[in-house]
DNA sequence: TGTACATCAGTGAACGCGCGTTCACTGATGTAC
DNA sequence: TGTACATCAGTGAACGCGCGTTCACTGATGTAC
């Protein structure tokens, strides 16, 4: 095995120990040693493939992000691209099964922020991956005149959101249709979160069918048919 | 000072001390060597007032679900009875405001959970404070049939939820509009938390407007008029 | 093809630090007679 | 009203622990001539 190739799965066997721990501690307990013992190296030896903690850190969140984008990105391209309803449901789902299969990423970029970390300018770019499906599908449905009969902006919509940060996530998208798109984007995020975090206590029978609920209210919500 | 006005004092300087610490370290790096310099002890005399940290944890966690709680329900109870939409908005509003007063409570109990730490019994009565305010708004509505012109059930409603825990929460509210207010809770918190955890990024130019929006597009959904 | 040198993965000891919790103690506040 | 005793807040030292990071080092892998 040459160097390079050695070096990556290490590098890969740190990423690995990091994401085990941070389902066993959380993030905010996150200990390089333990990553070492881990991966069976002296605890210095670590610092030949990441320069510190926070850096360690900073490498899960984006590949947390990148992750979960891609699990959406799928979703979406396995669709029909004028089934927009269809769509939508099929991104909601990804997102919440990516969610239960990875608990603690999700909590990790979904949660709270980690005391004293701050995210650099790296992570950015992977953390709007997932939102730009979304906002992707609005645009489309905008594009198609398929936001149901009522696609007026509200009193006020217009100067809640900024011009330029709407113009590069749902392009063509009006600010009424686009205020409601996020709301379905956070209705999708607390409804995983709150499952996800217990908050749901013994309400929900079925989970499944609930969440599928939830998705076509939001979608309703929206105007997506 | 008697003995049991100067308790009650010195552990009020305790719980003060340890939401101080929420903010600056977080929860899971809650230290009671920091909380006892806080309040000018010496570490081992914090041991007179809570047996240990993960006790620490759950009376902030308890106060912090009781003070949320006690906000949603002066904000309804300043409102008509009758005047469904003003309690929801006013309700949602006291949240927001009360999440935004407290950042660090709000990610304690809305957040990702504390590894390591499991929520005992006491905490679930005050957790269920401020659904209980929203769900008797819910009920409210439905009681004076004004849900709209359909709450029937979407299909499998009914099974997707807990007879149990429904008719405890919403007592005489069909599956239907029932789902259609839990979705409204999620909305109302998954809002809250990407706005406090800075998920919105630069989207928002007016945080206020944009939540007084999403507030009515929820209310829409519910079917609160 | 062989040799000299550079690169770099991993070692092991050490640094200074903060943590939760226990324990024997002092001295002030409260209570019973 | 005064005295003897119990209660209890707070002290200070100690326990064993794990942490992030630095540093001088060994020895194997790669490269240039």
């Amino acid at each position: 095995m040459s160097r390079a190739e050695h070096r990556e799965q290490q590098m890969g066997l740190i990423l690995e120990a990091g994401r085990r721990q941070l389902a066993e501690r959380g993030a905010a307990a996150l200990s390089l040693r333990e990553v070492a013992r881990d991966v069976g190296m002296v605890s210095s030896a670590v610092y030949r493939y990441v320069g510190s903690r926070d850096e360690l850190l900073t490498l899960l969140i984006t590949t947390a992000f990148d992750d979960l984008g891609e699990a959406a990105e799928q979703a979406d391209a396995a669709r029909r691209r004028s089934d927009l309803r269809g769509r939508w449901r099929a991104v909601g789902t990804a997102v919440r099964r990516w969610a239960l299969d990875h608990p603690h990423e999700w909590a990790l970029v979904y949660g709270s922020p980690v005391p004293g970390y701050a995210a650099p300018e790296s992570t950015v770019v992977p953390a709007t991956r997932v939102t730009a499906v979304l906002g992707t599908i609005v645009a489309d449905a905008a594009l198609a005149g398929r936001l149901g009969d009522d696609p007026a902006a509200p009193k006020g919509a217009t100067r809640a959101l900024d011009p330029a940060a709407l113009a590069a996530l749902m392009p063509g998208v009006p600010a009424g249709p686009a205020l409601r798109g996020m709301t379905a984007w956070t209705g999708l995020v607390g409804h995983v979160s709150l499952e996800l975090f217990g908050h749901f206590g013994p309400m929900l029978a079925n989970p499944e069918r609930a969440f599928s609920l939830a998705l076509d209210e939001l979608a309703d919500l929206v105007g997506i048919t």
